[in-house]
DNA sequence: TTGGGTAGTTACCAAGTGGCAAGTACGCAC
DNA sequence: GTGCGTACTTGCCACTTGGTAACTACCCAA
């Protein structure tokens, strides 16, 4: 039961960081911790904000990260509903490292790019398609 | 075609960095450039490093990263083989973020899994399975 | 001729991810 | 009482992820 028992690290499949690395290392939770960082938002607004989430996704990620204890969900409980999402203190914390991703992510897409393009067209070529 | 029009957010479906960001945020590429940020390995050496990752994601994580240019594959050709994995620059560039990542996930590990603990008894409190 | 050592590849299968669309809840304005 | 607005929840279904195990390739040593 105990995990602790062992030397906390990533590399480890026993260590729960593991868990907590697969947590956070989600295309939709990265994003979700980003939107957050810049200020609390709605159900809605997050919608609007991160192009291609659905609402099953969003509900769904957003009850994980409350769960974990990175997100503060606060339900005003009126008619009609109004809840809000912010990061908790850990949440913030975490925050800024996701946020170096997504800047990483935006700086670097065209040399991936570039990249992909070059590694596959050497991969048409080694393996031609016999017409 | 050209999806650089846009302006380049990972919040924009439609940019690739988007794509980019579904690359880096998962748990095996974490796990993966880490090690390589550590020193260069082959592939029996990561297969040690990182416990519990099976054969076949080692390879098929290794060749998209490979593809998308953050890691390059040395490749002695020799008998038995000899094939060396390292970061490219631009993996280098990622990779300290991603270690941050690492850290952050073993040092607060623990809050996360009392977190979550919390969590499961109020719920379980809520929602009290009928006997 | 058989087995070892390295780096794979392939087939099969179970579980998870994630989209879409429809349904739920509820008090308020009309 | 009908519909609106918000925040979900549910069912269905396709696609992806990821594990296990067996197989490939190649040269060398015993």
């Amino acid at each position: 039961m105990a995990k602790t028992d062992y030397e906390p690290s990533v590399f480890s499949a026993d260590c729960s960081s593991r868990d907590a690395l697969e947590l956070i290392a989600s295309k939709w939770t990265v994003l979700i911790l980003s939107a957050l960082a810049e200020q609390p938002m709605r159900n809605g607004a997050l919608l609007r904000r991160i192009d291609g989430i659905s609402q099953k996704m969003l509900t769904q990620t957003l009850r994980e990260l409350e769960r974990n204890g990175l997100v503060l969900r606060e339900d005003r409980k009126t008619t009609p509903p109004h809840v809000t999402y912010r990061l908790s203190d850990i949440g913030v914390s975490l925050s800024s490292a996701l946020i170096t991703l997504d800047r990483w992510a935006e700086q670097n897409f065209a040399e991936l790019d570039q990249a992909r393009e070059v590694y596959d067209r050497q991969n048409d070529q080694d393996n031609p398609r016999p017409s």
